[in-house]
DNA sequence: CAGTTTTGGGTAATCGTTTACTCATTATGC
DNA sequence: GCATAATGAGTAAACGATTACCCAAAACTG
């Protein structure tokens, strides 16, 4: 079992020099006449040879591995942002070693001590967790955060979508479709992202003399998956408890989704009766029953800075981070429900 | 740089013992005293050491991690395979390591040998490509391939969809529901999953005594993504043409999608002038502008008999797969366009 | 109490690489 | 033609673990 790997010292024997030599042509690293280059390169060839990376990374001390670490691969951005950043790192001889953490502070904290253990050359994190991140800080090889701020005074580069704006723009249009009475639908959470977007609905509010109530904001607990039922629900109590809106900012496309059915269900027309805005532009929102006005957020553009970011990071020795906190504009997506 | 790490040298150096007791202890092999565990694992706890795998799998030519190639993890259907099996294997104390391929031959070929090199336990399959095929049987880890049939005759464990039957299902469903004229609308794939889906779409029809014509399937160009334009200008095109029908098999979703909607701008009634069936029940299908007649794949069965098959296959010294080919049943679930 | 067994733990080889030191041998300079 | 430089390649240490093998001391036997 797994004992077909032949080793350099095999290659070594049959091309009748010595290991080092070998090392040093696949390396093209070190003297060795165009001869044996030949010789060595025939029966590496021939045999099929590929030089353990695991032997390699032990006498090197470098993996030529990424580690990232994401709250759940079968959530669209993540899995798109991980796709490309893969590919990114591909293309440079790195591999990615992608961690799925289901957003369990545990199996964030297994993982990134098996990462250690690993001996990856460096950490892309979406996390969240202050736990986490001391635990980031006290590593020395190259981090970069995304999409959740970190709440400690630290120094871990952070790329993340201008949340604040989105949630400021999508409330404003709601306000200049003639919205008199709005409000926000969003999940209980600590993250950033999720505030901030809330923060951008107040100021749009108060930039128009909008009042915020504590009937302002509507929250649903946080769900693994598409929040929809919850939606519903949230949206339901408040249509019996007699609340009366004609705007609603959801702070992500499936909370709107379930906000857009909820509605219809309760006879209420979209857009006519009740606005509705969302927030991602996931492929959904294209598509839904009604398709959906929402805030982008520029997937690509996020993937690309935090990649060229973190490889320059990762490759120029004592790279400096002239911008520790970036920010990607948002915006946005007018559709059908507003 | 990444000199954190402390060693087990370092350990023993500071309990005053061997390395070879402090392995032990860790490892709970092989004899030592109550006194110098304790000792041992005090100092362990204080200085936060953790074994270093990758001089670890050197060693032991094992490393409890698995690879898995997949053709797109921004693709629900595989991200969702993808989490399940790392959720299974992350409980049982194996890593995964996820490599996307984009489908392209050459970075299949190089991430197998890549994860050879980083000599995996063992290989899960999402490909198709003859290439590949040869290129895993000739190592001697154990590998499981999904969804896709080799081609060649050979000894790969397989686990699919029985996506005959589900082609099958959905073309009676559309008799049933009393349509005269049906077409398949397939992307140009030699896919088997495709393929039978197809096949299926044929024998319903035979069984029916509905003809098969050259009209009977229309083929887009394959794409990397949701191939809603593709669908559409298919239909489009069939439209122009003059072909007349009532009834349309998509292969997939997004298909799916792309004809209702051109069907809708073209002032055709769905489901009463032309009624549509998919195939996946990707989210998308019950949230769409008309929800989704489709055939569901019983994708978190098709993760569980996968992780189950092949952690056999791992942990167990000459495991017997009794049941080469396995197949998952799928389900017609019936909603609005139909 | 002599002989045997058990216990605790050290020594050193090994896994597959890379590379700093070597040192002949050949080539070059004057 | 002799001193010096360049070339090609071997030797062996190191990376951080595991484990077969060994041996002294302690604990049993009878």
């Amino acid at each position: 079992m797994k004992s077909n790997q032949i080793s350099i010292k095999e290659i070594a024997k049959l091309c009748d020099v010595s290991v080092a030599t070998v090392s040093r042509v696949i390396n093209n690293n070190g003297r060795f006449s165009e001869e044996t280059r030949k010789k060595v390169l025939d029966v590496i060839e021939k045999y099929q040879y590929s030089t353990n990376t695991v032997a390699k990374t032990l006498r090197m001390n470098k993996s030529k591995t990424i580690g990232i670490i994401v709250p759940d691969i079968s959530n669209e951005f993540f899995s798109t942002i991980v796709h490309e950043i893969e590919s990114y790192f591909f293309d440079r001889g790195f591999s990615t070693f992608i961690c799925n953490t289901d957003k369990s502070k545990e199996k964030e904290m297994a993982y990134i001590t098996s990462l250690d253990s690993k001996m990856v050359d460096g950490l892309i994190c979406i996390s969240g967790q202050e736990e986490i991140e001391a635990s980031l800080l006290s590593r020395d090889i190259p981090i970069v955060t995304i999409d959740r701020r970190p709440r400690m005074t630290n120094n871990l580069a952070m790329i993340e979508s201008d949340h604040f704006n989105g949630g400021y723009l999508a409330t404003k249009h709601l306000i200049d479709r003639g919205c008199k009475s709005i409000i926000v639908l969003t999940k209980k959470s600590n993250l950033s992202s999720v505030n901030d977007r809330v923060e951008g609905f107040k100021k749009a509010l108060a930039e128009h003399s909008y009042p915020f109530t504590s009937h302002s904001i509507v929250e649903t607990a946080d769900d693994r998956k598409h929040n929809i039922e919850k939606a519903r629900n949230a949206i339901h109590e408040e249509l019996k408890n007699g609340r009366t809106f004609d705007g609603v900012f959801a702070t992500n496309d499936w909370l709107a989704l379930g906000v857009v059915r909820e509605l219809l269900d309760s006879n209420l027309k979209v857009p006519e009766d009740v606005k509705v805005v969302g927030f991602d532009d996931d492929t959904i929102a294209n598509y839904s029953e009604i398709p959906l006005t929402t805030i982008r957020q520029d997937v690509h553009k996020i993937a690309e800075v935090t990649s060229e970011l973190f490889y320059n990071l990762l490759t120029e020795e004592n790279a400096v981070i002239n911008k520790k906190h970036i920010k990607i504009p948002v915006e946005l997506i007018v559709r059908k429900t507003t």
